[in-house]
RNA sequence: GCGUCCAUAGCUCAAUUGGCAGAGCAAAUGACUCUUAAUCAUUAGGUUCAAGGUUCGAUUCCUUGUGGACGCACCA
Protein backbone atom coordinates (compact mmCIF):
# COMPACT_ATOMS: atom_id res chain seq x y z
CA UNK A 1 0.00 0.00 0.00
CA UNK A 2 2.69 2.38 0.77
CA UNK A 3 4.49 1.66 -2.85
CA UNK A 4 0.69 2.40 -4.13
CA UNK A 5 1.06 5.95 -2.45
CA UNK A 6 4.59 6.70 -3.49
CA UNK A 7 3.29 5.37 -7.14
CA UNK A 8 -0.24 7.72 -7.25
CA UNK A 9 2.77 10.62 -6.18
CA UNK A 10 4.60 10.16 -8.86
CA UNK A 11 1.97 9.95 -11.56
CA UNK A 12 0.84 13.05 -10.87
CA UNK A 13 4.21 14.43 -10.86
CA UNK A 14 4.53 13.19 -14.13
CA UNK A 15 0.65 14.46 -15.22
CA UNK A 16 2.34 17.96 -13.92
CA UNK A 17 4.73 17.48 -16.46
CA UNK A 18 2.34 17.10 -19.12
CA UNK A 19 0.02 20.40 -17.91
CA UNK A 20 3.14 22.18 -18.39
CA UNK A 21 3.20 23.21 -14.74
CA UNK A 22 6.81 22.88 -13.08
CA UNK A 23 7.06 20.91 -10.19
CA UNK A 24 10.68 22.16 -8.50
CA UNK A 25 10.89 25.99 -9.86
CA UNK A 26 13.68 28.13 -8.49
CA UNK A 27 12.08 30.75 -6.88
CA UNK A 28 8.81 32.16 -5.11
CA UNK A 29 9.07 35.90 -3.56
CA UNK A 30 7.89 35.43 -0.62
CA UNK A 31 6.20 38.49 1.03
CA UNK A 32 4.58 37.68 4.31
CA UNK A 33 4.75 35.02 6.70
CA UNK A 34 1.19 33.40 7.82
CA UNK A 35 1.45 35.28 11.47
CA UNK A 36 2.15 38.63 9.82
CA UNK A 37 -1.05 38.26 7.88
CA UNK A 38 -2.89 37.20 10.98
CA UNK A 39 -1.86 39.83 12.68
CA UNK A 40 -2.12 42.59 10.32
CA UNK A 41 -5.36 42.08 9.23
CA UNK A 42 -6.98 40.48 11.85
CA UNK A 43 -9.29 43.60 12.76
CA UNK A 44 -11.12 42.59 9.27
CA UNK A 45 -14.42 42.20 9.69
CA UNK A 46 -16.61 38.85 9.54
CA UNK A 47 -17.68 38.33 6.35
CA UNK A 48 -15.71 41.38 5.36
CA UNK A 49 -15.28 40.59 1.57
CA UNK A 50 -15.03 44.48 0.44
CA UNK A 51 -11.74 43.73 -0.70
CA UNK A 52 -12.82 40.93 -3.02
CA UNK A 53 -14.26 42.62 -5.79
CA UNK A 54 -11.53 45.51 -5.36
CA UNK A 55 -8.69 45.96 -8.25
CA UNK A 56 -6.84 48.20 -5.65
CA UNK A 57 -7.05 46.11 -2.71
CA UNK A 58 -3.41 44.83 -1.31
CA UNK A 59 -2.58 41.67 -2.80
CA UNK A 60 -0.43 39.16 -0.47
CA UNK A 61 1.99 36.56 -1.48
CA UNK A 62 2.72 33.87 1.06
CA UNK A 63 4.13 30.51 0.84
CA UNK A 64 3.93 27.13 2.69
CA UNK A 65 3.04 23.49 2.60
CA UNK A 66 -0.71 22.20 2.23
CA UNK A 67 -1.78 20.83 5.03
CA UNK A 68 -5.18 20.30 5.01
CA UNK A 69 -7.43 20.42 2.05
CA UNK A 70 -11.43 20.87 1.55
CA UNK A 71 -12.57 20.48 -1.67
CA UNK A 72 -16.24 21.66 -2.72
CA UNK A 73 -16.39 21.11 -6.35
CA UNK A 74 -15.70 24.39 -8.63
CA UNK A 75 -13.88 26.04 -4.98
CA UNK A 76 -11.62 24.81 -2.35
CA UNK A 77 -10.41 25.70 0.83
CA UNK A 78 -6.88 24.13 1.81
CA UNK A 79 -4.22 25.52 5.14
CA UNK A 80 -0.80 25.89 4.13
CA UNK A 81 1.60 25.94 6.56
CA UNK A 82 5.01 28.27 7.26
CA UNK A 83 7.63 28.93 9.79
CA UNK A 84 5.15 30.19 11.75
CA UNK A 85 1.75 28.78 11.41
CA UNK A 86 -0.86 28.53 9.08
CA UNK A 87 -3.19 30.19 7.04
CA UNK A 88 -6.16 29.25 5.02
CA UNK A 89 -6.80 30.02 1.46
CA UNK A 90 -9.59 29.48 -0.64
CA UNK A 91 -9.03 28.91 -4.24
CA UNK A 92 -11.80 29.31 -7.11
CA UNK A 93 -12.06 27.91 -10.41
CA UNK A 94 -13.75 30.82 -11.86
CA UNK A 95 -10.78 33.06 -10.99
CA UNK A 96 -7.82 30.38 -11.00
CA UNK A 97 -8.84 29.26 -14.31
CA UNK A 98 -8.95 25.86 -15.56
CA UNK A 99 -5.86 24.43 -15.33
CA UNK A 100 -4.66 25.69 -12.51
CA UNK A 101 -7.30 24.55 -10.73
CA UNK A 102 -7.21 20.94 -12.24
CA UNK A 103 -3.88 21.24 -11.09
CA UNK A 104 -4.48 21.83 -7.44
CA UNK A 105 -7.71 19.94 -6.58
CA UNK A 106 -6.67 17.09 -8.98
CA UNK A 107 -2.71 16.72 -8.89
CA UNK A 108 -1.69 18.67 -5.58
CA UNK A 109 -1.55 16.45 -2.13
CA UNK A 110 -0.99 17.23 1.35
CA UNK A 111 2.83 18.01 1.49
CA UNK A 112 3.31 20.23 -1.25
CA UNK A 113 4.85 23.24 -1.24
CA UNK A 114 3.33 25.86 -2.76
CA UNK A 115 3.40 29.67 -3.12
CA UNK A 116 -0.19 31.73 -3.29
CA UNK A 117 -1.17 35.69 -4.59
CA UNK A 118 -4.02 36.83 -3.28
CA UNK A 119 -6.28 39.30 -1.50
CA UNK A 120 -7.48 38.93 2.24
CA UNK A 121 -10.79 38.69 3.62
CA UNK A 122 -12.99 36.95 6.22
CA UNK A 123 -14.71 34.41 5.86
CA UNK A 124 -18.48 34.15 7.52
CA UNK A 125 -16.83 31.84 10.59
CA UNK A 126 -14.13 34.20 10.90
CA UNK A 127 -11.00 33.19 9.27
CA UNK A 128 -8.48 35.35 7.94
CA UNK A 129 -8.19 33.58 4.35
CA UNK A 130 -5.98 34.41 1.20
CA UNK A 131 -8.83 34.62 -1.73
CA UNK A 132 -6.02 32.81 -4.47
CA UNK A 133 -5.24 34.71 -7.90
CA UNK A 134 -2.70 32.64 -8.18
CA UNK A 135 -1.16 29.27 -7.30
CA UNK A 136 2.62 28.19 -7.88
CA UNK A 137 3.16 24.59 -6.95
CA UNK A 138 6.98 25.16 -5.55
CA UNK A 139 8.08 21.33 -4.90
CA UNK A 140 6.09 18.33 -5.32
CA UNK A 141 6.26 16.12 -2.21
CA UNK A 142 6.25 12.32 -3.10
CA UNK A 143 6.14 10.58 -0.05
CA UNK A 144 2.91 10.80 2.26
CA UNK A 145 3.01 12.78 5.39
CA UNK A 146 0.74 11.47 7.92
CA UNK A 147 -0.72 14.31 9.07
CA UNK A 148 -3.43 13.88 11.75
CA UNK A 149 -6.74 15.90 11.43
CA UNK A 150 -6.92 19.19 13.82
CA UNK A 151 -10.17 21.10 14.90
CA UNK A 152 -9.69 24.05 16.76
CA UNK A 153 -11.42 24.16 20.30
CA UNK A 154 -13.63 26.94 21.86
CA UNK A 155 -10.44 27.47 24.06
CA UNK A 156 -8.14 28.36 21.29
CA UNK A 157 -6.50 24.79 21.80
CA UNK A 158 -5.67 22.33 18.82
CA UNK A 159 -7.02 19.03 19.29
CA UNK A 160 -5.35 16.51 16.69
CA UNK A 161 -6.80 13.14 15.19
CA UNK A 162 -4.86 10.03 14.25
CA UNK A 163 -1.98 11.73 15.12
CA UNK A 164 1.64 10.17 14.78
CA UNK A 165 2.26 8.79 18.01
CA UNK A 166 5.33 6.49 17.35
CA UNK A 167 8.06 8.09 19.46
CA UNK A 168 11.00 6.10 16.96
CA UNK A 169 9.02 7.65 13.36
CA UNK A 170 9.64 10.71 15.16
CA UNK A 171 13.50 11.15 16.70
CA UNK A 172 14.29 8.57 12.95
CA UNK A 173 12.59 11.24 10.78
CA UNK A 174 12.26 14.46 12.74
CA UNK A 175 11.86 16.07 9.33
CA UNK A 176 8.59 14.90 9.06
CA UNK A 177 7.86 15.42 13.22
CA UNK A 178 8.53 18.50 12.59
CA UNK A 179 6.09 19.20 9.65
CA UNK A 180 3.37 17.71 11.92
CA UNK A 181 3.79 19.29 15.16
CA UNK A 182 4.19 22.90 15.86
CA UNK A 183 4.77 22.59 19.63
CA UNK A 184 8.17 20.16 18.77
CA UNK A 185 9.55 23.39 16.69
CA UNK A 186 8.55 25.75 19.30
CA UNK A 187 10.70 23.60 21.67
CA UNK A 188 13.71 23.80 19.10
CA UNK A 189 12.85 27.46 19.00
CA UNK A 190 13.12 27.94 22.35
CA UNK A 191 16.47 25.85 22.67
CA UNK A 192 18.03 28.06 20.09
CA UNK A 193 16.63 31.12 22.17
CA UNK A 194 18.55 29.97 25.43
CA UNK A 195 21.69 29.05 23.44
CA UNK A 196 21.59 32.72 21.65
CA UNK A 197 20.94 34.37 25.09
CA UNK A 198 23.48 32.81 26.95
CA UNK A 199 25.99 34.24 24.26
CA UNK A 200 24.10 37.51 24.65
CA UNK A 201 24.87 37.49 28.36
CA UNK A 202 28.02 36.71 28.16
CA UNK A 203 29.00 38.99 25.24
CA UNK A 204 27.86 41.58 27.28
CA UNK A 205 29.99 41.03 30.28
CA UNK A 206 33.50 41.05 28.14
CA UNK A 207 33.63 37.39 27.41
CA UNK A 208 34.92 35.98 24.06
CA UNK A 209 33.47 33.05 22.50
CA UNK A 210 36.36 30.56 21.71
CA UNK A 211 36.62 26.80 19.85
CA UNK A 212 38.92 24.38 20.90
CA UNK A 213 39.96 20.70 19.34
CA UNK A 214 37.09 18.09 19.65
CA UNK A 215 39.58 15.43 18.44
CA UNK A 216 42.32 15.29 21.24
CA UNK A 217 45.44 12.81 22.08
CA UNK A 218 44.38 13.14 25.93
CA UNK A 219 40.94 13.41 27.00
CA UNK A 220 40.67 15.01 30.22
CA UNK A 221 38.58 17.81 32.39
CA UNK A 222 35.90 15.18 33.43
CA UNK A 223 35.31 11.50 34.93
CA UNK A 224 34.35 9.70 32.22
CA UNK A 225 35.06 6.72 29.19
CA UNK A 226 35.63 8.74 26.23
CA UNK A 227 34.78 7.38 22.18
CA UNK A 228 37.77 6.71 20.85
CA UNK A 229 39.14 6.96 17.00
CA UNK A 230 41.96 7.20 15.06
CA UNK A 231 44.03 9.69 12.39
CA UNK A 232 45.08 8.10 9.57
CA UNK A 233 48.05 10.28 8.26
CA UNK A 234 49.49 10.79 11.82
CA UNK A 235 48.47 7.21 12.57
CA UNK A 236 47.08 8.42 15.58
CA UNK A 237 44.72 6.95 18.55
CA UNK A 238 42.22 10.28 19.15
CA UNK A 239 39.77 10.73 21.51
CA UNK A 240 36.62 12.82 21.27
CA UNK A 241 36.44 15.46 23.78
CA UNK A 242 34.96 14.27 27.21
CA UNK A 243 34.89 18.23 28.53
CA UNK A 244 36.12 21.80 27.50
CA UNK A 245 37.65 22.76 30.54
CA UNK A 246 41.74 22.05 29.77
CA UNK A 247 42.04 23.82 26.90
CA UNK A 248 39.70 26.46 27.86
CA UNK A 249 42.48 27.38 30.98
CA UNK A 250 44.75 26.96 28.87
CA UNK A 251 43.55 30.38 27.10
CA UNK A 252 43.19 31.83 30.58
CA UNK A 253 47.24 31.55 30.67
CA UNK A 254 47.74 32.83 27.07
CA UNK A 255 45.91 35.50 28.17
CA UNK A 256 42.37 36.02 27.25
CA UNK A 257 40.77 36.50 30.62
CA UNK A 258 37.18 35.34 29.93
CA UNK A 259 36.02 33.01 27.12
CA UNK A 260 33.48 30.91 26.31
CA UNK A 261 32.74 27.53 24.94
CA UNK A 262 29.62 26.58 23.88
CA UNK A 263 29.79 23.32 21.92
CA UNK A 264 29.50 19.45 22.10
CA UNK A 265 31.25 17.22 23.73
CA UNK A 266 31.01 13.06 23.54
CA UNK A 267 31.01 10.36 26.27
CA UNK A 268 30.84 6.60 25.59
CA UNK A 269 28.21 5.82 28.04
CA UNK A 270 24.96 4.19 28.20
CA UNK A 271 22.17 6.24 27.15
CA UNK A 272 18.35 7.02 28.71
CA UNK A 273 16.54 10.09 28.44
CA UNK A 274 18.78 12.24 30.13
CA UNK A 275 21.69 11.16 28.32
CA UNK A 276 22.41 11.28 24.51
CA UNK A 277 25.86 10.01 23.54
CA UNK A 278 27.03 13.66 21.94
CA UNK A 279 25.67 16.49 24.08
CA UNK A 280 26.24 20.19 24.43
CA UNK A 281 28.21 22.07 26.76
CA UNK A 282 28.70 25.54 27.91
CA UNK A 283 32.19 26.35 30.07
CA UNK A 284 32.96 29.58 30.70
CA UNK A 285 36.34 30.86 32.56
CA UNK A 286 36.67 34.50 34.11
CA UNK A 287 40.44 35.32 35.63
CA UNK A 288 41.02 37.04 38.77
CA UNK A 289 37.47 35.59 40.41
CA UNK A 290 36.47 32.98 42.23
CA UNK A 291 33.56 30.17 42.38
CA UNK A 292 31.72 32.94 44.84
CA UNK A 293 31.50 35.31 41.85
CA UNK A 294 30.51 32.53 39.81
CA UNK A 295 27.51 31.99 42.19
CA UNK A 296 25.93 35.48 41.68
CA UNK A 297 26.95 35.59 37.56
CA UNK A 298 24.53 32.11 37.51
CA UNK A 299 21.80 33.38 39.40
CA UNK A 300 21.82 36.41 36.64
CA UNK A 301 22.24 34.38 33.89
CA UNK A 302 19.57 31.66 34.29
CA UNK A 303 16.99 34.16 35.66
CA UNK A 304 18.29 36.44 32.29
CA UNK A 305 17.80 33.00 30.05
CA UNK A 306 14.51 32.22 31.92
CA UNK A 307 13.13 35.93 31.40
CA UNK A 308 13.97 35.87 27.79
CA UNK A 309 12.50 32.45 26.43
CA UNK A 310 9.56 32.22 29.08
CA UNK A 311 8.97 36.11 29.45
CA UNK A 312 8.53 35.49 33.44
CA UNK A 313 10.72 33.80 35.95
CA UNK A 314 8.45 31.47 37.10
CA UNK A 315 8.02 27.75 35.26
CA UNK A 316 6.13 25.09 35.71
CA UNK A 317 8.29 21.91 35.15
CA UNK A 318 8.25 18.59 35.42
CA UNK A 319 5.29 18.81 37.51
CA UNK A 320 6.70 21.60 39.88
CA UNK A 321 6.69 25.20 39.93
CA UNK A 322 10.17 26.82 39.74
CA UNK A 323 11.65 29.93 40.69
CA UNK A 324 14.60 31.51 38.65
CA UNK A 325 14.56 34.65 40.47
CA UNK A 326 17.83 35.37 42.44
CA UNK A 327 19.46 34.85 44.60
CA UNK A 328 19.33 31.24 45.14
CA UNK A 329 19.75 29.22 48.67
CA UNK A 330 23.12 27.82 49.37
CA UNK A 331 24.65 25.14 51.06
CA UNK A 332 27.75 22.89 51.75
CA UNK A 333 27.90 19.56 50.44
CA UNK A 334 27.96 18.68 54.14
CA UNK A 335 24.91 20.17 55.53
CA UNK A 336 22.63 19.36 52.62
CA UNK A 337 23.39 15.64 53.86
CA UNK A 338 23.19 16.73 57.48
CA UNK A 339 19.99 18.01 56.66
CA UNK A 340 18.39 15.13 54.37
CA UNK A 341 20.06 12.06 56.45
CA UNK A 342 21.00 13.25 59.84
CA UNK A 343 24.43 11.71 59.39
CA UNK A 344 27.33 14.00 59.70
CA UNK A 345 30.20 13.26 57.78
CA UNK A 346 32.35 16.02 58.05
CA UNK A 347 34.81 13.78 60.19
CA UNK A 348 34.19 10.18 59.12
CA UNK A 349 36.63 7.88 57.83
CA UNK A 350 36.25 6.08 54.79
CA UNK A 351 35.47 2.73 56.80
CA UNK A 352 32.22 4.75 58.07
CA UNK A 353 31.27 6.13 55.57
CA UNK A 354 30.93 2.95 54.29
CA UNK A 355 29.27 1.24 56.60
CA UNK A 356 26.39 4.48 56.93
CA UNK A 357 26.07 3.28 52.69
CA UNK A 358 25.49 -0.23 53.70
CA UNK A 359 22.99 0.81 56.51
CA UNK A 360 21.06 3.17 53.95
CA UNK A 361 21.32 0.24 51.14
CA UNK A 362 23.60 2.45 48.76
CA UNK A 363 25.63 0.36 46.92
CA UNK A 364 29.35 0.95 46.38
CA UNK A 365 32.46 0.17 44.92
CA UNK A 366 35.59 -1.00 46.76
CA UNK A 367 37.58 1.95 44.26
CA UNK A 368 35.91 4.07 45.70
CA UNK A 369 37.64 6.29 48.31
CA UNK A 370 35.77 8.58 50.94
CA UNK A 371 35.19 11.75 48.80
CA UNK A 372 33.20 8.96 46.17
CA UNK A 373 31.40 7.50 49.17
CA UNK A 374 30.25 11.04 50.35
CA UNK A 375 29.67 11.86 46.50
CA UNK A 376 26.92 8.64 45.81
CA UNK A 377 25.68 8.88 50.03
CA UNK A 378 24.59 12.92 48.73
CA UNK A 379 23.26 11.36 45.44
CA UNK A 380 21.34 8.64 46.80
CA UNK A 381 19.84 10.50 49.35
CA UNK A 382 19.62 14.09 48.69
CA UNK A 383 19.92 15.11 44.96
CA UNK A 384 16.34 14.30 44.14
CA UNK A 385 14.68 16.38 47.02
CA UNK A 386 16.45 19.73 45.44
CA UNK A 387 13.63 20.94 43.43
CA UNK A 388 14.11 25.05 43.45
CA UNK A 389 17.35 26.59 42.64
CA UNK A 390 20.14 25.69 45.31
CA UNK A 391 23.87 25.78 45.37
CA UNK A 392 25.61 23.07 46.87
CA UNK A 393 29.28 24.19 47.82
CA UNK A 394 32.43 22.30 49.56
CA UNK A 395 32.60 19.47 47.87
CA UNK A 396 35.50 16.58 48.85
CA UNK A 397 38.43 17.32 47.11
CA UNK A 398 38.86 13.48 46.11
CA UNK A 399 35.89 14.43 43.17
CA UNK A 400 37.17 17.56 42.41
CA UNK A 401 40.96 16.75 40.97
CA UNK A 402 40.61 20.44 38.89
CA UNK A 403 39.27 22.52 42.13
CA UNK A 404 40.74 24.70 44.59
CA UNK A 405 41.48 24.00 47.92
CA UNK A 406 39.36 25.59 49.99
CA UNK A 407 40.54 28.40 51.57
CA UNK A 408 40.04 28.23 55.34
CA UNK A 409 38.22 24.27 55.28
CA UNK A 410 39.97 21.25 55.29
CA UNK A 411 39.31 18.25 52.52
CA UNK A 412 36.77 20.06 50.75
CA UNK A 413 37.15 22.74 47.52
CA UNK A 414 35.99 25.92 46.41
CA UNK A 415 33.17 24.19 44.25
CA UNK A 416 29.10 24.40 43.57
CA UNK A 417 27.29 22.31 41.98
CA UNK A 418 23.73 24.42 41.10
CA UNK A 419 20.68 21.74 41.60
CA UNK A 420 17.28 22.35 40.52
CA UNK A 421 14.47 19.52 40.03
CA UNK A 422 16.70 17.02 41.42
CA UNK A 423 19.23 17.62 38.48
CA UNK A 424 22.65 19.16 38.05
CA UNK A 425 22.35 22.47 35.94
CA UNK A 426 25.52 23.93 36.97
CA UNK A 427 29.08 22.81 37.91
CA UNK A 428 31.68 25.19 39.47
CA UNK A 429 34.85 25.93 41.27
CA UNK A 430 37.61 28.38 41.98
CA UNK A 431 40.40 26.80 39.62
CA UNK A 432 43.77 24.78 41.16
CA UNK A 433 46.24 27.11 39.32
CA UNK A 434 48.95 25.94 41.56
CA UNK A 435 50.91 23.61 39.28
CA UNK A 436 52.74 21.48 42.16
CA UNK A 437 48.95 20.66 43.74
CA UNK A 438 47.90 19.76 40.34
CA UNK A 439 50.34 17.60 39.61
CA UNK A 440 49.74 15.37 42.94
CA UNK A 441 45.97 15.82 42.16
CA UNK A 442 46.71 14.36 38.55
CA UNK A 443 48.84 11.54 40.15
CA UNK A 444 45.99 10.45 42.71
CA UNK A 445 43.84 10.15 39.66
CA UNK A 446 46.06 7.95 38.18
CA UNK A 447 46.00 5.87 41.31
CA UNK A 448 42.42 5.41 40.98
CA UNK A 449 43.14 4.29 37.50
CA UNK A 450 45.53 2.08 38.94
CA UNK A 451 42.35 0.38 41.59
CA UNK A 452 40.46 0.03 38.37
CA UNK A 453 38.19 3.53 37.68
CA UNK A 454 37.92 3.60 34.26
CA UNK A 455 37.01 6.92 34.52
CA UNK A 456 39.46 8.60 36.49
CA UNK A 457 41.66 11.17 35.39
CA UNK A 458 44.56 11.12 32.86
CA UNK A 459 47.90 12.79 33.57
CA UNK A 460 47.90 16.50 31.12
CA UNK A 461 51.77 17.20 31.19
CA UNK A 462 51.16 19.83 28.37
CA UNK A 463 48.05 21.50 30.40
CA UNK A 464 50.62 20.76 33.78
CA UNK A 465 53.27 23.03 31.14
CA UNK A 466 50.88 25.45 30.78
CA UNK A 467 49.74 26.44 33.96
CA UNK A 468 53.42 26.35 35.11
CA UNK A 469 53.95 29.30 32.84
CA UNK A 470 51.40 30.64 35.34
CA UNK A 471 47.60 30.65 35.74
CA UNK A 472 46.03 33.85 37.41
CA UNK A 473 43.09 32.51 39.84
CA UNK A 474 40.69 31.80 37.75
CA UNK A 475 36.86 30.80 38.55
CA UNK A 476 35.35 28.20 35.35
CA UNK A 477 31.69 26.88 35.04
CA UNK A 478 30.04 24.10 33.09
CA UNK A 479 26.44 23.92 32.35
CA UNK A 480 24.72 20.76 30.29
CA UNK A 481 23.17 22.89 27.90
CA UNK A 482 20.43 20.12 27.01
CA UNK A 483 19.55 19.57 30.78
CA UNK A 484 18.82 23.27 30.66
CA UNK A 485 16.63 23.12 28.00
CA UNK A 486 14.62 19.86 29.11
CA UNK A 487 13.81 22.16 32.22
CA UNK A 488 13.35 25.45 30.38
CA UNK A 489 10.52 23.69 27.82
CA UNK A 490 9.61 20.59 30.28
CA UNK A 491 10.66 17.89 28.36
CA UNK A 492 11.21 14.60 30.08
CA UNK A 493 13.56 12.98 27.49
CA UNK A 494 16.56 14.62 26.15
CA UNK A 495 15.61 13.24 23.09
CA UNK A 496 12.86 15.61 23.03
CA UNK A 497 15.09 18.47 22.61
CA UNK A 498 17.49 17.00 20.40
CA UNK A 499 16.76 17.55 17.00
CA UNK A 500 18.43 13.87 15.56
CA UNK A 501 18.95 11.69 18.79
CA UNK A 502 21.60 8.75 18.45
CA UNK A 503 19.40 6.05 17.57
CA UNK A 504 20.30 2.41 16.36
CA UNK A 505 20.51 1.67 12.43
CA UNK A 506 16.97 1.20 10.67
C1' G B 1 25.16 -4.33 30.13
C1' C B 2 20.43 -6.28 33.02
C1' G B 3 14.91 -6.24 33.72
C1' U B 4 9.69 -4.99 32.27
C1' C B 5 6.48 -3.66 28.38
C1' C B 6 5.32 -2.73 23.15
C1' A B 7 5.38 -4.02 17.52
C1' U B 8 -1.75 -5.62 13.26
C1' A B 9 -3.47 -1.25 6.51
C1' G B 10 0.22 5.08 5.14
C1' C B 11 -1.62 7.04 10.53
C1' U B 12 -4.59 5.93 15.21
C1' C B 13 -6.48 1.56 17.03
C1' A B 14 -10.00 -3.16 17.29
C1' A B 15 -10.11 -8.55 16.70
C1' U B 16 -14.33 -13.07 22.36
C1' U B 17 -11.09 -19.82 25.26
C1' G B 18 -6.59 -20.54 19.70
C1' G B 19 -11.42 -20.51 14.75
C1' C B 20 -12.77 -16.44 7.70
C1' A B 21 -7.99 -9.85 10.12
C1' G B 22 -11.91 -5.04 10.95
C1' A B 23 -13.08 0.44 11.85
C1' G B 24 -12.06 5.77 11.57
C1' C B 25 -8.76 8.99 9.14
C1' A B 26 -5.49 9.29 4.83
C1' A B 27 -5.59 7.41 -0.59
C1' A B 28 -8.31 6.57 -5.57
C1' U B 29 -13.05 7.60 -8.50
C1' G B 30 -17.51 10.56 -8.70
C1' A B 31 -21.05 14.69 -6.72
C1' C B 32 -20.90 19.50 -4.45
C1' U B 33 -19.32 27.83 -5.74
C1' C B 34 -17.80 30.26 2.31
C1' U B 35 -15.44 24.91 4.08
C1' U B 36 -12.78 24.05 8.53
C1' A B 37 -12.16 16.80 12.09
C1' A B 38 -16.45 19.69 5.45
C1' U B 39 -20.33 16.26 3.65
C1' C B 40 -22.27 12.10 0.54
C1' A B 41 -21.53 7.63 -2.65
C1' U B 42 -18.20 3.96 -4.58
C1' U B 43 -13.33 1.46 -4.70
C1' A B 44 -8.76 -0.26 -3.37
C1' G B 45 -5.39 -1.19 0.47
C1' G B 46 -2.43 -6.81 5.07
C1' U B 47 4.34 -11.58 4.63
C1' U B 48 -0.33 -9.24 11.74
C1' C B 49 8.25 -6.87 12.94
C1' A B 50 11.57 -11.51 11.43
C1' A B 51 12.86 -16.74 11.93
C1' G B 52 11.57 -21.15 14.20
C1' G B 53 8.26 -24.21 17.41
C1' U B 54 3.40 -26.21 19.63
C1' U B 55 -1.47 -27.13 17.19
C1' C B 56 -6.31 -29.76 12.69
C1' G B 57 -5.86 -24.41 12.89
C1' A B 58 -1.59 -18.97 15.65
C1' U B 59 -2.52 -11.73 15.30
C1' U B 60 -3.40 -14.69 19.90
C1' C B 61 0.67 -19.71 23.19
C1' C B 62 6.37 -20.86 23.44
C1' U B 63 11.74 -19.85 21.88
C1' U B 64 15.29 -16.78 19.53
C1' G B 65 16.36 -12.37 17.00
C1' U B 66 15.49 -7.02 15.41
C1' G B 67 13.75 -2.13 16.67
C1' G B 68 11.54 1.11 20.28
C1' A B 69 9.60 2.93 25.18
C1' C B 70 10.27 2.71 30.37
C1' G B 71 13.13 1.28 34.74
C1' C B 72 18.03 -0.28 36.98
C1' A B 73 23.44 0.17 36.55
C1' C B 74 27.15 3.98 34.67
C1' C B 75 27.00 9.11 33.95
C1' A B 76 25.70 15.08 32.86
Amino acid sequence: MEEELLRIRREKLQKLWEMGIEPYPYKFDRQYFSSDLLEKFGTLGVNDDSQLNDPNAPRVKVAGRIMSQRSKGKTAFAHIQDMHGKIQIYARKDILGDLVYEAFSKQFDLGDVIGVKGVLFKTHTGEITIKAEEITLLSKSLRYIPVGKEKVMDDGTVQRFSDVDDKEFRYRQRYADLIMHPEVRETFVKRSKIISSIRQFLDQRGYLEVETPILQPLYGGASARPFVTHHNTLDMKLYMRIALELYLKRLIVGGFDKVYEISKIFRNEGMDRFHNPEFTMLEFYEAYSDFHDLMTLTEEMLGFVCHTVNGTLEIDSMGHRVNFKPPYARLSMFEAIKQYTNIDVSEMSEEQLRDECKKLHIHTEPAWDRGKLIDELFSEKVQSHLIQPVFITEQPIEISPLAKKHRSKKGVVERFELFILGSEVANAFSELNDPIDQRQRFEAQMGLRARGDEEAQMLDEDFLRAIEYGMPPTAGEGIGIDRLVMMMTNQESIRDVLFFPTMRPE
